[in-house]
DNA sequence: TTTGTTGCAAAACGTTTGCAGCCTC
DNA sequence: GAGGCTGCAAACGTTTTGCAACAAA
C-alpha cells in the first residue's frame, strides 16, 4: 500500500482518474477534494456541504456527484454505519482501521488490530478480487454499558 | 453458540423476549417471524412486506416495528450493505459468515473463514462490549472481473 | 462548438410518525 | 378497561433527478 501524503499527490491521482474516465476537471471537484483532504474523521454529504460554504460554494448535487467519483477513484471510502445517511472517510494518509459501533447511542470509534488485519489480508478467492473491506463490531460502549458511572470520555 | 433449529424453539426465544420487555404477543409478530423462519437468504422490509401479503396481511409499519424487535432480540441481523435500504438475515440456524460484495454489480455472496473468525473473536476491549460483528469484503466478482469469459457461476 | 457539469427545485426512496380504532393483557 | 399495537397516510431526511444555464475541452 503506497503512502500518499501531500495534497499534490492526491490531486494527481484524482486528475489521472478524471482523465482516464473522460470526466471534466472542474474547480468544484478540486475544491471539494481539497476540503476533504484537510478534514479529519468521518463526514457525510451534509457536513461537507456546510463546510464547503466557507470556502467554495457548491450545491448538494455537486457534492454527491463528486463523492461518487472520489469513491470510484478509491480516494475515499463510503460507509453505511447503520444510520440513514452514508458516511465517508479518506482512504489515504491513515492506516487501515476497523469500527466499533454502539448499538445504543450510535457512537463510532476506530481501532486497529494486526492479527485481524493479517487474517483478512491472507484470504484470497478464486472468483473474487478484493479491493477493500470494512469490519464493524457492534456492541455497547462504556457509557451505555454502565449508565450509573459518569464517564468523562 | 447454541444451534437453534426448529420454529418452535425460535418462537420460544421470541416469546421470552416479548415477555421480558413487556411487549404484547400479537398474531402479526408471530406471523412475520414464521415467514422469516421459512425464508432463505437476505431480505429487506419491502420483500418481506410482499411475501407477507400471501399469508397474513400486515402493514409496512408493523413490518418495521417487528423487524426492530427481532433485531433487538438477536433473532435476526441487520445489514447496511452499501445500498439505501437495510437488509436482514436470520441469526439462527446457520454459521457465522462474512460477505463478499461486488462493487460493480452489487451481488452479495457469503463465505466462512475460521482464522478471521478466531482473530475477531479473540479481540477484547476495555470500554466496549461486543455483541456481534459484520465483515464486508468489497471487490469484483468473477462475472465483472472477466466480462469476456462467460461464467456459469 | 459540443457536451459534460452545475445549481436549483422537485421528486424519489426507504423509513418513521401521528392518530383513530382495535385487541392483548 | 387500560394502554400497547395495528393500519393507514402523511411526514421525514437523505439522495437522486430534470432542466436550463454554464463552461471545460
Amino acid at each position: 500500500m503506497k503512502e500518499e501524503g501531500s495534497y499534490i499527490e492526491i490531486k494527481e491521482v484524482f486528475t489521472e482518474y478524471l482523465k482516464k474516465h473522460q470526466h471534466r476537471k472542474t474547480p468544484e471537484r478540486y475544491a471539494i477534494l481539497e476540503r476533504i483532504f484537510a478534514y479529519e474523521g468521518h463526514f457525510n454529504a451534509d457536513i461537507l456541504y456546510n463546510i464547503m460554504q466557507e470556502s467554495y460554494r457548491v450545491s448538494l448535487a455537486t457534492i454527491y456527484n463528486t463523492l461518487e467519483l472520489l469513491v470510484d477513484s478509491k480516494l475515499i471510502i463510503k460507509h453505511q454505519l447503520g444510520s440513514q445517511f452514508a458516511q465517508y472517510e479518506k482512504a489515504f494518509g491513515s492506516n487501515t482501521h476497523h469500527h466499533l459501533i454502539c448499538t445504543n447511542c450510535g457512537r463510532v470509534k476506530e481501532f486497529s488490530d494486526k492479527p485481524i488485519r493479517l487474517a483478512i489480508q491472507a484470504k484470497t478467492f478464486v472468483h473474487f478480487e478484493m479491493s477493500h473491506y470494512s469490519l464493524y463490531l457492534y456492541g455497547l460502549c462504556s457509557k451505555c454499558k454502565e449508565p450509573k458511572k459518569k464517564s468523562i470520555d
